[in-house]
This record gives structure tokens, sequence and C-alpha cells, in this order.
DNA sequence: AAGTGGTCTAGACCACTAT
DNA sequence: TAGTGGTCTAGACCACTTT
């Protein structure tokens, strides 16, 4: 049915055949060769980062994406399942495919492991302490692949749980992107601060790493979780990044863990 | 081809076909039913579980499970897909599919998050503490699911990064499965101890799920870790679970995080 | 050469959602 | 009723490993 050289869509250069289709037996040695669905994918995830469809969108059916890419349904099936487990889209039978967006209750907890030793889990309440323009130290710049001494926004914060102060969080996020983010917009604004990110920097987080450490209050933390010098607390220090694994949030984070632990699944 | 209800083997009792196979309009509805695969899923689980294969061994080929379940060898495909996502098998193309162990280089870090902050990764030394039988504290029984007061087999160790204490382990473990656990059998015992678990006692560790908060290093902490008291900690609780969703072990750990951090992927 | 998992296609029907 | 994703089948060929 296929020739063995796919010219898939117009817009893209066309996808490398890794195998014979069916009825043929086309076979050839590529240098760079990856499964079709693998390119479908990656294809799918550049519409994405391209803004083609943006979070909370729907995209083509999987039908739809097949006639575009020449391919068959069961093969964008296949890709879209990988980006599903990715986090990246979302799949709901009978609607359709839409792009993940960090506008949704199911997603309010994804980057927040610290949870209640008792009780339900809520969304704390967010204070912004500070909000300034700097120049990014060395240890910043290396961490968000940015120049040492590029525009960097740094924005601290307090997150309490029941009024209770649990969380001080120190940001740096690149000028380029986060250029009018003020102390009144994140103020203003309820919810997880990707949210704020997606929409009004067009920028979304897909996935972050972490590294966790535990160490002692200092004076300026003692005072902002109202707690002794000295308390211990767990240090988060996270990098997020967004499409094509660009690091776009450095996050140092001090965590009260007397009413709260950090969760963590192994496996 | 298919009757709409399957009997598939003989030792099983048979499957509830969920959807209509090729060429028949069949439907019905059960009352409880779940996708073929899904219950290809959890036949071959059973068989992980009752031991028929074992820990390292292959499993067989797609093809020959999908004549014993009299199901079409995608859909047996499908069930093993899931099953290595969940790091119950691993399959290696040209050879089979075989029984994930905990005897692999690959998999010596998979429950080890405690990196160092320079270097390469390598696994620490062990130096078993202290090793003895008691009655379970209700704590204890409650997130083992035993009875208090049931005999379990407490171990505390130290581990050694370059020969620096770095973790103090406390474990507690159902003393009805580690009957014949001894500090001989542990010290002798090169690597992770998940590897003594699964060949000695028949216990393969599928999951865990981990509480970390930060403490002070209390006295004893202190004199096992060579480290001052009051010095910060990552404490860090973990249950793990074998085949079953079955709690087998109960571990709280003391991390010395001033030279390793533990490293965790958001996604 | 034979057997394994990996990819791809084609077509059928089901479950669910919207119109 | 039409369209979506979800399941299942059947068959082909590829890449890899072992005999």
């Amino acid at each position: 049915m296929n020739s063995p050289h796919l010219t898939a869509i117009v817009q893209n250069p066309g996808l490398t055949s890794p195998a014979a289709v069916a009825g043929s037996a086309a076979s050839f040695a590529s240098p760079t060769f990856s499964p079709l669905y693998q390119q479908i994918k990656a294809l799918i995830t550049q519409s994405l980062q391209s803004g083609e469809w943006k979070p909370g969108e729907l995209i083509p059916s999987e039908n739809e994406l097949a006639l575009r890419f020449k391919v068959s349904q069961g093969t964008v099936r296949k890709a879209i399942d990988e980006m599903s487990a990715d986090n990246l889209v979302i799949r709901r039978q009978g609607k359709g495919t839409f792009v993940a967006t960090h506008h949704e209750a199911r997603s309010q907890f994804r980057f927040l492991r610290l949870l209640p030793d008792e009780g339900v889990p809520h969304y704390p309440e967010n204070r912004i302490v500070e909000v300034k323009r700097l120049r990014a130290p060395a240890d910043v710049a290396r961490l968000l692949d940015i120049k040492s001494g590029d525009s960097v926004v740094f924005l601290r914060r307090v997150q309490s749980f029941s009024a209770i102060p649990t969380i001080l969080d120190d940001l740096w996020l690149p000028g380029s992107i986060f250029k009018g983010l003020t102390a009144e917009r994140l103020n203003e604004y309820k919810g997880p601060m990707y949210g704020l990110f997606e929409s009004e920097f067009g920028t979304h987080m897909i996935r972050a790493s972490e590294q966790l450490r535990a160490v002692c209050a200092d004076e300026s933390a003692a005072q902002l979780l109202n707690v002794d010098v000295g308390t211990p607390l767990l240090n988060v220090e996270r990098v997020s990044f967004t499409y094509g694994d660009k690091p776009v949030e450095l996050r140092r984070g001090l965590y009260l863990t007397s009413a709260h632990h950090y969760q963590n699944e192994l496996s």
C-alpha cells in the first residue's frame, strides 16, 4: 500500500520508513533511523511546542492524524499512547485527545509532593514575599542553561496550609521568557503557579528534576516559616523543563515537615 | 473465530470476553468486566506470584501464551507491554521475556535514590549492627498488615560510601516470611538486600512507597553515622510490597545529605 | 534457519460522548 | 446518528539472537 519512502505531509520533510510495510518486502539500511511511531510522536510534539495546539485544546483525531501523516491509525495510536504516558496529552474516550494543561484539579498535585500526615490534601495559600530582577549568578545560569549575568526574575514566596507557613520557595526564571511577571499578577492568581506560567507566558512545564537534602533553618527561613533557628527543614532543589527539555525554572524550596511529608512512589 | 465466552486454559476458570471478537457480533453485559489483556496480565502475574516462573527466568513466548490463553498474540503483547512498564518483566529482542530480578546491575539503584553530589554513583558497603526477633509494635504491625504482637525480624545496619557512614537503616520484616535471617547471612552477602530476599526467601519486591522528612540526629544516630547530635538528616520511611501489593518490609532510614542527595524525577 | 520480540497495516466491533 | 478513543484480531515483515 505504502511506498517504502513515505513523503507524509507537505510541511514536513518526509518520514523515514524503518520497516517494510504490509504487502511489500522493501528493506533498506538507513543511517539514522527510528520507528515510524517515534517520528510521528516527534512531529506531534513539535506541533505542541510551536503552539499549533495549546494546552487544554483538542488535537485532531487519530484518523485525521493518520491521514495527515499517511500512516495507519494504529501507528498514530501508538505514538499518542506514549505521549499520554509522558503526560503530554490526555485521552478522553468519546471526546478526543487534549493537550495536557496545569489548569486542572487532576494536575494540581502533579508537582507538589508534600502531603499532610493526617487528613485530606488541599492546595496551600500563596504569599509573595518578593519579586525582583537580577543578573544570573553562575550556578543559577548553569542550571537554567543561560549565560552568567543574563537577566533573571527572582521570586520568593511562602505557602501555608490552614494558615500555617510550611513552604518557603525561592525561584529563578529566565528574564527573556518571564518579562512582565509582577507580584500583583502573582498575588491575584489562584492555584498552581504553573497555570499562570502556561496562560500568561506560554510556557508549559512537562517534567522536573528534584534533589532533596536535610538542612537547618537559618535566620531568614526561621522568621518566614515561624520556626526556631536550627529547625530541620527539607531542602528541595528543582529544575523544571518545558518542551524540548529546555530548563525554564529553578526553584529552591524549604519544606517544614513536622506535620507534612514528601511522598514518593518507587517502582 | 473465538466463542464469546473464552474457556482459555485448563487451570484457569475462563476469561470473560469484554468485546466481540473479529468476525462475530457477540455482545453481552457482564456484571464485572475488564479488557481481555488485563485478564491475561492478571493471569501471568499470578504465575509469577505462584513461582511458576522465578526471577531471572524466561517466560513463554508471546505466541505460546497466545495459544495457552486462546487469544491473539497482539493481546498477549499488550498485557506484557504493561507488565514491562510496571517493571515486572524485562523484554529482550531476539531472546524473550524474563521475570524481573534484583540480581542485575540495571536494578541496583532502582530503590536507592541517594546519589553523590559529585562523581559517579557506586553501591555502598554494608555493616550489620544488629539483628533480633521481637513482637511487632502496633505501628509496625499496621504498616506490615500483620497483627500487633506477631513475630518480626528487626535489623539495623549502616551503609557507607567510600568508608564514610551515610545511611542508618532500621528494618522490620514479617517473621513468618524471613525465618532464618541472621547477621552472618547478611554480612556474607554482597549487593542489595533485595537480591538476598529474592533468592533466599522467595520474596521479590515490586514497588515501594516512601515518606520523607527532615529530622535532627539523636545520640544513637549521631554515634553510628559519626556526626554531631542535631545534624540534619533525611528521614526516609519506606514500605515495600511484593506481588499482590502485599507489604513485606518496613524500613526507616536516616540519610546524611552533606555530600549526597535524594534524586527524584517528576513527570 | 528458526525463534524471539518490535513494528506496521487493515479491519472489525465496543464504550462513550455529543448532537 | 456520527464521531471519538478502546479493544481485539490476523497477518506481514523487520531486527536481533541463538543454533
